[in-house]
RNA sequence: GGGUUCGUAGUCUAGUGGUUAGGACGCCACCCUUACAAGGUGGAGACCGCAGUUCAAUUCUGCGCGGACCCACCA
């Protein structure tokens, strides 16, 4: 309707975790025991069937979206973009290897998502140990991790804590392993647990992983993935877990280092499966580097157009918060393969060349010779990447990024990104850094963050609270143009709105006034031309101020400003008292012939822009009356309507109001029926309507 | 637990350093007035709490309470 040829490629993100865990629950299987090929194939029948239904919804909900430029993040197409775009940082210096600590079933001999992990309070041994100062005196820890004794690099107290004030920067020694570790002031210490001193080591939970990275602490790696001591253990190494701790509490006791021994529930990270604790095991994986690029990204950030404004702090805050580059490598299936193979003999990483679609896992390198020592043997790669590397370049694949310039210069950067407000740390994050690490440029111009439609009571919608509303039935039930003009009108930009079917029926009704509204006007003849009388004037003028309104509402992507403007122009001010006003006019009862075809002239005038104003809102109902009114194309076609006139007439808005509801209530209260004639004086600001008005009232 | 954000009638929302705080749904009462009883008219009903700044706060500041989101989930 602004006359822009649009691109609105419709696109399902089909990759990553949830996939996995959604088909796993689906057929009762697990990705642990099911061969690689055969699980990728039950993912794709479970995504198959999720896709349609999605379809299905956006189809029923008239989703304006371009159906047949469609496409999905699973495809090689979009996989190989993702892989080529990878072996492009890759080339930039933007990617290394480094060790990660990841969740590791020991038992399971696998690395787990956060997603298979089950926190459960276990009984758990609270040991208190003491660690010598070289020149006298003790520092007493409270630990249920002793076998990590090995790993420590650090003991914290908390800053306010009185009793350590002294030994603040000091070292102590620790007991069997005659390591000296500093005593560190971090607010994270509790001095309320056990002692208040707490011992930091590699790994005995994802506190430890923060405090490590904050710290800088050197990691020593204490438990292989058999889930073993290492070498580093020393005396301890080839026990388990379980064992080695029983060995150093007797030896600890033994040497009288252990003050006390207490029995506490303590929340423990478990395997979803084999329902072991869960360890923390650090492994090499690949990184995208973003550290580097925080003071770029906050800039960048700041260039984005947001809907609303104040959601652009999501982003902000979660740039600021960034502290590490960014692990992309997972051990599952489901996603875009690491497009890597290794030399067998060397060991040499060796990086395809960009442009296809890449199963290192199954498919044989595209090279014979290693280009480092010459061998011919290889090994691929049997990871993939998280998700968010395939979602963060839709930007380039809807503009065709290396495939045809000519199309992508017109296309990118994009103009508008609609997304929901969670993934704002996520998709949009990514978007950015990853689209500008490529192209040096913001992947869109518009950033349009919705919030949710939530439960009647305010509450995300769920599936384990079981507050899911289906939207289907209620679509079946209203139709998508209620629906539509609903959530429209429900909410402002950006915030979350409740979902209620009684308020979605009510919704309905403005589009039944619409429709009895339309009946009405076309019962007179659409005239193009006409002298306006005052009356007519001032309707126009306050549409004119209307128009400008939903405008600004509809460049700030924001829907709901002109839902409920145009409701309340055309219900409370034009239905109720100019129609009421021109009705004895436009039926020709006591006017001239030329007064008449101005009344004629303004209902047409305000309901074609009525309609053409609510057409993106309420496309179907719109789209009917235009064409059995104004023309035989598509009201979706029309230009959007221009604010062709104003005046100060609409200054009298408020007293025509009152005027009439005064003498509505007047008739009322004398029991009269609103027929009936009435003795009144015309305020003299209202003379300009006081024909029309004396019409409407039958004030004698 | 940390960060962010929000808090106007039963519900959704407009708005402002001084307003009779506006509108919609729902509710109550009355009304078939020739587009519409899926309608009309009228009515009851609100600025989360406390403290501060100010002549004045619903509006600004702080704290608290409550919701939401993100991040963690503890030696």
């Amino acid at each position: 309707m602004t006359g822009h040829e649009t691109l609105f490629p419709i696109g399902i993100d089909r990759n990553g975790l949830p996939v996995e865990i959604y088909t796993e629950k689906k057929f009762n299987i697990s990705i642990h025991n099911t061969p690689r090929e055969k699980f990728l194939e039950y993912c794709k029948t479970a995504l198959n069937d999720l896709e349609a239904e999605m379809i299905g919804i956006m189809k029923s909900m008239s989703m304006s979206g371009d159906f047949k430029n469609y496409y999905r993040t699973d495809s090689n197409e979009y996989r190989a973009l993702t892989q080529t775009t990878f072996i492009q940082l890759w080339k930039k210096g933007l990617v290394f290897e480094d060790t990660r600590p990841n969740n590791y079933c020991p038992k399971c001999g696998t690395t787990l998502a956060d997603a298979e992990i089950v926190y459960k309070d276990l009984p758990s041994m609270l040991v208190y140990i003491n660690f010598k100062f070289r020149d006298g005196g003790v520092i007493t820890i409270a630990t249920t991790r002793p076998e990590l004794l090995g790993a420590c690099q650090a003991i914290i107290v908390n800053p306010e804590d009185e009793r350590y004030k002294d030994v603040v920067g000091k070292s102590a020694v620790i007991p069997l392993f005659n390591r000296e570790v500093k005593i560190n002031a971090h607010p994270q210490a509790d001095q309320e647990f056990g002692t208040g001193a707490v011992m930091i080591c590699s790994y005995g939970d994802y506190e430890d992983v923060r405090l490590f990275r904050e710290m800088k602490l050197e990691e020593i790696i204490l438990l292989n993935k058999e889930g073993k001591m290492t070498r580093n253990a020393g005396q301890y190494a080839g026990l388990d877990v379980e064992e080695a701790r029983k060995r150093i509490i007797e030896d600890l006791d033994n040497m009288g280092l252990i003050v006390k021994k207490e029995e506490i529930m303590h929340r423990t990270p478990t395997c979803e499966r084999s329902k072991n604790p869960v360890e923390i095991v650090p492994m090499n994986e690949w990184y995208i580097k973003q550290v580097d690029m925080k003071k770029t990204l906050r800039i960048l950030a700041k260039k984005f157009k947001f809907h609303p404004d104040a959601h652009r702090q999501l982003l902000l805050d979660w740039i600021d918060s960034v502290s590490i580059d960014w692990p992309v490598s997972r051990r599952r299936y489901y996603g875009t393969e690491i497009p890597i193979w290794y030399c067998r003999d060397c060991k040499a990483i060796m990086v395809p060349p960009p442009g296809k679609y890449y199963q290192p896992w199954k498919q044989k390198p595209p090279f014979k010779k290693c280009g480092k020592c010459g061998g011919n043997s290889f090994v691929g790669d049997t990871r993939t990447f998280d998700t968010w590397v395939d979602s963060s370049i839709s930007p380039l694949f809807i503009s065709k990024y290396g495939k045809d310039k000519k199309f992508f210069s017109r296309t990118y950067p994009n103009a508008l990104r609609p997304q929901g407000k969670e993934i704002v740390r996520t998709w949009l994050y990514y978007t950015l850094l990853r689209c500008y690490q490529l192209t040096k440029k913001l992947p869109f111009e518009h950033v349009w963050v919705m919030g949710w439609g939530v439960d009647e009571h305010g509450e995300k919608m769920s599936k384990s609270k079981g507050n899911i509303i289906d939207p289907i039935p209620l679509l079946e039930k209203y139709g998508a143009d209620v629906f539509r003009f609903w959530s429209a009108s429900e909410a402002s930009l950006g915030s979350d709105f409740r979902c209620s079917e009684q308020r979605i029926a009510s919704a309905g009704k403005f589009l039944t006034k619409i429709w009895n509204l339309s009946r009405f006007i076309s019962m007179f003849p659409v005239v193009k031309k006409a002298t306006l009388t005052d009356t007519d004037k001032w309707i126009l003028s306050e549409l004119g101020n209307v128009i400008e309104e939903c405008k600004e509402g509809y460049e700030d992507f924001n829907f709901f400003v002109p839902a409920n403007k145009i409701r309340e122009f055309t219900w409370n001010i034009f239905a109720d008292h100019y129609v009421e006003m021109v009705k004895k006019r436009a039926y020709g009862e006591g006017f001239s012939k030329e007064e008449q075809q101005s009344a004629w002239f303004t209902l047409h005038t305000c309901l074609e822009a009525v309609l053409e104003l609510l057409a993106p809102i309420i496309p179907h109902m719109t789209d009917f009356v235009a064409r059995q009114l104004y023309h035989k194309y598509s009201v979706h076609a029309e230009e959007f309507p221009e604010a062709e006139w104003k005046s100060k007439l609409t200054n009298s808005t408020q007293k025509i109001v009152e005027f009439n509801s005064k003498i509505w209530s007047g008739k009322k209260s004398q029991g009269k029926s609103l027929k009936d004639s009435i003795e009144i004086e015309l305020p003299k600001e209202l003379k300009l309507f006081e024909k029309d008005l004396k019409a409407m009232h039958n004030i004698g």
